[in-house]
DNA sequence: AATAGTATTGCAAATGTTTTCATAAAATCA
DNA sequence: TGATTTTATGAAAACATTTGCAATACTATT
């Protein structure tokens, strides 16, 4: 009953339900401090009753902020994104802003095209996960002269305005953590590196922490897994399948930190008397597994919390100041990582 | 050197460069066959030149689609979420639209915020997850006349067309699952059900297969708990408590379960040989936790993607024909359900 | 009461496309 | 070769809004 002309409810049909002109109700929408509170009431009484609804549409024509705003992910399935897009959509949201999300399944070439379809959208900004990206996308940004900004991960030498966490920084800090209870014989499980930043400057950062204590780690100590616990379990159980094994494991981060913790259990390894783990990101879920993995949490929550807020600033303000966030991390210590058992080395596993 | 007139690349821009009209310009994205392949050529040459970006909000604007869903889910968070999110992206972007997505955190007023802003941006159709949503907001998508559509739950008795699975039929599976091995002594462990149509439909079902077998559940084997694997854990140390402790817990979600599992571990019961435990849901994670979990597998990644491609079909097609889709439900078996300890419900625990 | 100032409103142009209709050029047919 | 169809293009209207400018009505000031 609400709108005969089916469809056809536009600002002019609340004008003349109204009995004014099209530009009062545009008015009363956009800058209502200009027009007489009567009319406005008037003029919200026929929204009501017409059920009208803004057009963005027509108003980003106009040069209007479109009120949107594109992030592209690797991955919307991974515990650690879903947490950042969470934060980051309920950020934007408190500013007014809707989120257009894509995912590229981490090619670089869908990342580009995920880009220009966002672009074709109108977004007034698009906000990219990582550091690395095809020349063709940070070229197309600035060109077309759009809003950008990385998020998750930080590093000085960005092109783009970035608010993340520094990848160094957290091997740095997983490998001080299991020096600090002494662990010289420390076997690391990492995702390829190649293609992912955040791995490569964990590991490069973890080795260079080890060395300065003189330690080296032999290549049957090190291995590599993927983005999955059950393939991460399965290495696992290949690296500890040697005599002595390793007092301790570090993890490139916490899905491959839990395959381990899984692996020990399958072994019926005591953690962290026989066996130290340590994670990198303090995944949701971490804290959940028995015993609790210890891990360096990078605040994924506050990231997106905090890339919201900024950019959402950035966007709005007259004189857009550029900026840059670090987010701290910090050593969560849990179940996971005790002292060096006495002989170091030891074998006591069956 | 590309857009001299920086930000001032449109049709015009482009057709100016080509020395031909906007209309031609137009024809050669929308109707290539209508324009000589020479032209088309020059055409491309000088979009490629000038860097130009179709404007799609300008397209909508003329009743072409706007080329945009959204979605509104509970929350992007949690693990089965973000898997559905993730298919249904996946799926209409193959179609060429874009995800506008939200979140309503479980709030019902907001959900009709979020769809009211969705449509402010013309989305060309509209996905709610759950069968549960205000009156308000079935009124204003029936008003509107968009498009919209029910995910992850079935029921044949909703008003808008669904895809999903039948969450009655998940806790029967669950039940007979249980029974079938010899279990007579079973603990329940569930969400609150009130305003959580999913878990109060898996609740009652099991209840009625346990019934049937003359088996009634006292209340001293049921036990609430919210969708957080610490929480459920807690949760599971209280119900295990009790001796005789049940010789199976059947779990309102893979979450609960997961905590239920993790409990077992830290009172050392063996799983399954003291305590069966079974799921529902099949979460990513459910198989990679030690052992396996059991549990009745709803195909989150065939329900986002059979939802996207029934969805845009419907959006794209001349003559719509109503659609809705019940998924089919498995019980996945791995390692955490056996048969019931030779005298049941004898007390092994500590 | 005349003047100046302010508050409120409407008109019309502009935004970037698509599409209908008309026209011109080229190709086909007898 | 003239008539007819087909192909290719452009002009202009339409889409739903915003906004600069102008007009009107009201209020305050002298």
């Amino acid at each position: 009953m609400a709108n005969f002309q089916k469809g056809k409810v536009d600002i002019v049909a609340v004008a003349k339900a109204a009995k004014v002109s099209a530009s009062t109700v545009s008015r009363t929408f956009n800058h209502p401090d200009l027009v007489n509170p009567a009319t406005r009431k008037k003029i919200n009484r026929a929204v009501q009753k017409l059920g009208y609804i803004r057009n963005r549409a027509a108003q980003t024509m106009h040069g209007k902020r479109s009120g949107t705003i594109g992030l592209v992910v690797p991955t919307i399935n991974h515990a650690i994104f879903a947490e950042v897009i969470q934060a980051f959509s309920d950020s934007i949201d408190k500013a007014g802003f809707s989120l257009l999300l894509a995912s590229h399944g981490y090619n670089l070439d869908r990342e580009y095209a995920m880009v220009r379809k966002l672009l074709e959208h109108r977004v007034d900004g698009v906000a990219l996960v990582g550091l690395e990206h095809s020349e063709a996308t940070i070229r197309l940004i600035e060109q077309q002269g759009i809003p950008a900004l990385e998020i998750w991960n930080y590093a000085e030498t960005s092109e783009l305005p970035c608010v993340g966490a520094d990848n160094h920084q957290a091997g740095r800090m997983a490998a001080e953590h299991l020096l600090a209870l002494g662990h010289r014989d420390i076997g690391l499980i990492f995702p390829d590196t190649i293609g992912n930043d955040r791995a490569s400057h964990r590991l490069s950062a973890v080795l260079e922490a080890l060395g300065s204590r003189n330690i080296t780690v032999p290549d049957h100590r090190k291995t590599e897994a993927p983005y999955s616990v059950s393939q991460a379990k399965q290495a696992t159980l290949d690296l500890l399948d040697q005599r002595p094994h390793p007092t301790a494991l570090l993890c490139g981060n916490d899905v491959i930190a839990q395959g381990a913790l899984f692996a020990t259990q399958k072994l019926r390894l005591r953690v962290p008397d026989d066996l130290s783990i340590i994670g990198i990101g303090d995944f949701k879920g971490s804290v959940d597994v028995e015993p609790g993995l210890t891990t360096i949490r990078i605040p994924a929550e506050t990231i997106g919390k905090l890339a919201g807020e900024r950019f959402t600033d950035y966007i709005t303000s007259d004189e857009p100041t550029n900026f840059s966030v670090c987010c701290e991390l910090k050593c969560i210590v849990r179940g996971t990582t005790g002292k060096t058992p006495m002989q170091p080395g030891a074998l006591r596993n069956t």
